[in-house]
DNA sequence: CGCGATCTTGTAATCGTTTGCGCACCTCGG
DNA sequence: CCGAGGTGCGCAAACGATTACAAGATCGCG
């Protein structure tokens, strides 16, 4: 089967010891005459012994491993591949790797309320990160009540659990001035407000508009997965033909702006300008070039390990903002 | 800790029954009287109860984890979030969830030739799906002569290993027979060929011009991560001022041809025509839609994870290939 | 040469589940 | 009323590693 070869004992054996001296020798802290760690060593390697890990975390009670959650309906597959999970993702199997945990990644329909406690419980990780709150706030507080070692990348408002995330609402206002500061009057919101994430960004375009006193536009609503029908909601955009720039709510939202906009003739940024948000790598690639919001997520996946741990340890590390800024590209 | 609050022990007492009978209980299949089981049962729910999954590993011998590798320099991060391994990520997952098993991800700076044994004999999961083969293929090798539930994604040629991929010489023929088709004559190659894989696409433009009697045009090496100085490279635009049309060795770099065509003023399709090669999600959201070849990345997951399976159950499951198209979109 | 200190290694318990084996108890036909 | 055959459940041994405790070996010193 899948079991190695070798067990310790097998090991034991061979060298002439019991397994205790052989587990003492290649763990190499305690009191072994360097003669036996020298030969229980070799013989190791030369049958290249790795201590089972299941049976050590279990003595151990831990697992050396962190789940990522990613809480999604059944097109758990499109959304995953949305740039901004996989840099996420990415980043975060860097971080992770950097402390020696693996990464244990699933994705969850979050239609039965018990996902996060199942996880939990299971005992098959040592802590939890949830990508996005999404509608799951609810779950996340009750699961939050009694465990601890649990991480969340989301609007960080005043909730009971440790979320990291950026200020949504300021991103969108961020963007809703540049664009109001480029002179555009007659500005539509791209994206659907189904999580507190993009609530919070429509907020933010909001309350831009009314600073500036301009009337906001229409708001067109793109689900997140491209494939959905969002040809037909696009078709907005003939509706309102007087529109002049487009807040989306991600940056994949408006490389589908920038692409329904091409097929239409209207040329960005002169005719229409358009702000993005994520800053995903393919963001400087888009043709023309996206300006976007950037969330730093190296830093915000390195924040989020480094809370994970804190908390794993005991202490009660606290929700935190990561800073963002605007990208200035030629879209906008 | 994150030890879960309740042990099967824990249960036993509260129904007044030992151990043994509540794990039979739950999970259903031995002899228990029902009384017994509904009370067991009952205590189990009303607590949240879940089995610590790494005993039950340890006992059962397996782990219930599927690890996904990908060998990667240290621009793990990067590489990790091109659109074709996250698609393929994503579409592994589920794949795994509906057998049940976890997944668990990482990469691996292949600088030291032991990774892929490390993962083996660490015995954290039942399997191993490594993505891309990359200049791996010694280690390989040698990895599958001892450990049988190995699945590799990548060029099948005549490997010991098992080998799901697609036919990449037949893709890069196609593409570059699509472009001479199209009356294009002076084709360049975007990519580096330092995959297998890369260097199969490439063997197939040459054959494609060769059967056609056009001259090859000219190669540029364009590394898969965006931001290495792919822009200077792309200077190589400038110096070949004739190429009229592009075989790119995966859809990233065609979007990055798109772009720096685009900054030379060049139309696509009319100046040049360019050709991808994944059909990411977004090269049908590109300007304008990308013409690239499609492989099946749905029906590759199932498949790997299908072999995978038997190979795990002691059947010797072989090579296969999975089938692959042209998309004819407006790039092209 | 004897005795305590020190060094090295073995013994055995433990982590939480699963499961083969066997012991009660019950039922029922003769 | 007794033994055969069934049920329902407990006992205890795994799985493979770690580690407190103890025991044997060795050494130093008086």
């Amino acid at each position: 089967m899948t079991r190695p070869l070798t067990t310790l004992a097998d090991i034991a054996a061979l060298a002439g010891v019991t397994p205790a001296t052989v587990s003492r020798a290649l763990s190499g802290n305690t009191r072994i005459s360097a003669a036996t760690r020298g030969r229980v060593i070799e013989i190791a390697e030369q049958h290249g012994f790795r201590p089972n890990q299941t049976a050590r975390n279990l003595r151990l009670g831990r697992t050396q491993a962190i789940a990522i959650v990613v809480p999604l309906g059944h097109q758990s597959a499109q959304r995953i591949s949305d740039p901004f999970y996989t840099t996420m993702i990415g980043q975060l199997m860097d971080e992770l790797a950097r402390r020696d945990h693996a990464m244990l990644l699933s994705a969850v329909a979050p239609s039965d309320g018990g996902w996060l406690a199942q996880i939990a419980r299971s005992g098959r990780a040592d802590g939890i990160i949830v990508l996005c709150q999404s509608d799951q706030d609810a779950v996340l507080r009750e699961a939050a009540r009694s465990y601890r070692p649990l991480v969340v990348w989301g609007e960080t408002e005043d909730e009971p659990y440790c979320c990291v995330g950026t200020d949504n609402k300021r991103g969108g206002k961020l963007s809703t001035m540049h664009l109001l500061a480029g002179g555009r009057r007659r500005i539509a919101f791209a994206g659907m407000m189904d999580t507190p994430e993009l609530v919070a960004r429509h907020d933010g375009y909001l309350e831009a508009h009314r600073e500036a006193g301009v009337e906001p536009g229409p708001h067109i609503p793109v689900p997140f997965a491209f494939e959905a029908a969002s040809r037909d909601l696009y078709a907005m955009l003939d509706r309102h033909p007087d529109i002049d720039g487009i807040v989306a709510a991600s940056d994949m939202i408006a490389m589908k702006a920038l692409h329904e906009l091409s097929q239409r003739g209207r040329r960005v940024p002169n005719d229409v300008a358009v702000v993005g948000y994520d800053d995903v790598t393919v963001a400087a690639h888009m043709v023309p070039p996206l300006t976007t919001i950037r969330q730093d997520l190296t830093m915000a996946a390195a924040l989020m390990v480094d809370l994970l741990f804190r908390r794993m340890q005991g202490e009660d590390a606290p929700s935190t903002r990561v800073p963002l800024s605007l990208i200035h590209r030629q879209s906008a």
